[in-house]
DNA sequence: TTACGATTTTATCAAATGATAACGACAGTA
DNA sequence: TACTGTCGTTATCATTTGATAAAATCGTAA
């Protein structure tokens, strides 16, 4: 748990002990989809270990991919909940993963109590826009090899460790194209 | 006033009144940059009359257009539009515009107070989170002649109402090519 | 009106990407 | 061990898109 906030946004060890006390530790095989799309959702999700992806479905029925999440990370509040308290998304986990779940309504009560944990969540938040604004500059920008580069530099070896469909996916091509892209690269 | 929340999200003649008498009218001319980034910003922006758009520079130094607006609308809302008050994007008009502007720590309070400014607030979010998800789904599964079908039925008009060059980095294709788009187009 | 500058279109060629099919590698299982 | 299904690669060909340059169009100002 140290470690955790360490690697993200470091908080005093009685917001730690705080927190700590109201999550509820899972931990799931690899391939499961633990969040869907419209349905309630009153959950914080925190990723110690393993990655998971969002993603939606096209016109076509084919799985898109919107972001990669790998421990250690929190998963973005508001996509996972609106004002209704339903997802806008589905999430699942492409390796084994092991998950922090934390009440919603508590977390907020402790952002009240502990500036701190306010200013975590703050920033939790402004990663994922910054995030955001990224990938769409570079899928309205860049040729697929530069964002397959620019992927590698923000995702350090997934390509050993998730399936690059859901990279491709991610990318905007198809897992042919990503195929022929590592070849191409190889040699630069 | 009225027609503006009518065709947004309804709310009480109360609340328009409390809203317009916090609200600054202003008019500007087109190719003005009304909001730049990094720049302190503490104003929710509606857009009475008009288009604008959202961009940011890339790495070579092109306007990379996010999203339109046309009024009746409201700007992308101040708290996901800007960090510690610092705007993360460019805003400019792209045809002569009226607007107003309130004050955001203002309308905060008019949503404590009026619940249901505070939906349509939650409205104004939503909706913005969701053109978002369209946005990249399009980028990620269609071809650029599809997401020109698309921008024309979600942006009517909007070929003849401003440059193409700023609907082509929208699209993430060139200038060129949506005119060799907008040909094939013709027959189909 | 003419002239100028910006925008849009067109043409040509090269490069990138997709579609389809076949092949190979690999893990799990009977 | 052989079988099977999934995943990744490769090959071929068609299509899409980009780059460059030139021509046409449009709006605005002199």
């Amino acid at each position: 748990m140290k470690q955790f906030f360490k690697e993200i946004f470091p908080v005093t060890q009685t917001s730690i002990t705080d927190i700590e006390e109201k999550i509820e530790f899972v931990d799931l095989n690899k391939g499961t989809v633990f969040i869907e799309k419209d349905k309630i959702n009153k959950k914080e999700y925190l990723l110690f270990s393993g990655i998971c992806k969002s993603f939606l479905f096209n016109a076509d029925g084919d799985e898109v991919t919107l972001s990669f999440y790998s421990g250690n990370a929190v998963l973005t509040p508001h996509t996972i909940r609106t004002q209704h308290n339903k997802s806008l998304l589905y999430f699942k986990t492409l390796t084994p993963c092991r998950l922090g779940l934390i009440d919603a309504e508590n977390f907020i009560a402790l952002m009240y109590t502990h500036e701190d944990i306010k200013n975590f969540a703050n920033q939790i938040l402004k990663n994922e826009l910054m995030t955001k604004l990224e990938k769409e500059i570079g899928l309205l920008s860049l040729s697929a090899a530069d964002r397959l580069k620019n992927f590698r530099v923000k995702h350090t070896n997934f390509e050993n460790l998730i399936p690059h469909t859901d990279i491709a996916s991610y990318l905007g091509i198809t897992s042919i194209s990503i195929s022929r892209l590592r070849k191409a690269l190889i040699h630069k």
